[in-house]
DNA sequence: TGCCTATATGGTAAGATTGCCATGTAATGG
DNA sequence: CCATTACATGGCAATCTTACCATATAGGCA
């Protein structure tokens, strides 16, 4: 695999940490500031074993850092030019309800 | 499930559509203008039927839009931000070099 | 030291994704 | 009508992802 291709691997992984729901929560929360696992935990909800994963996915993909503080773990955003692509995937989806409004059911 | 749910499962599913080395260059072939499936085909390489179902993936989420002239079909990006992303994934992918520059293999 | 809390990791079963082959379909030319 | 070209779809095996449970680790406190 040349050059070319080992970038464009490295670039999927970095989305595809992104691409989950429960990731998407917990970078708009880290959007606001740092944050522990147990914070974040509340935020997505399920085991704190998956939560956990899904930053270990975030952290692997150097999405997030994390700094440890006695028994917590703080996560934060290590790029936050991350937070401004969600406006994006918003436009994307406001573009997609905007094809239905123009042509509604039955419509020819 | 609630809306809040169902609204960031539908973002996922739109940044999962670019979660993929082969989808990702044919976002930044999309990227400089409209292209038939077979100019795509040729930036990815591998089986034509393959090329098809990353579009298809991305013309589900609302990335790419089609349109139908004669025996071909050409593809655009349907919400041209997508590309600013690009930007950012680079910076992450830096940011992550640069960790490997302040701290070599066997730094304290 | 021994226990508690916060987080991480291993295991695993269910489900999703991927890529190829074979086949289907629609437009074009003869 | 028939063949060809350009693309899409169905099927399927290999691989990856996810979410839970159980267990491990590490800091703080009695």
């Amino acid at each position: 695999m040349d050059d070319t291709q080992t970038t464009y691997k490295l670039k999927a992984q970095i989305i595809k940490a992104m691409a989950h729901p429960s990731r998407l929560m917990i970078i708009e929360e880290l959007a606001k500031g740092e944050r522990c696992v147990c914070d974040l935990k509340r935020v997505v909800g399920g085991d704190m074993s998956t939560v956990s994963k899904h930053l270990a996915v975030m952290r692997h993909a150097g999405i997030v850092e994390d700094r440890k503080a006695g028994l917590q773990v703080f996560y934060r955003l290590r790029v936050p030019c991350i937070i401004q692509f969600f406006g994006c995937v918003e436009a994307v989806m406001a573009a997609t309800f905007a094809t239905f409004r123009e042509r509604p059911l039955g419509d020819a």
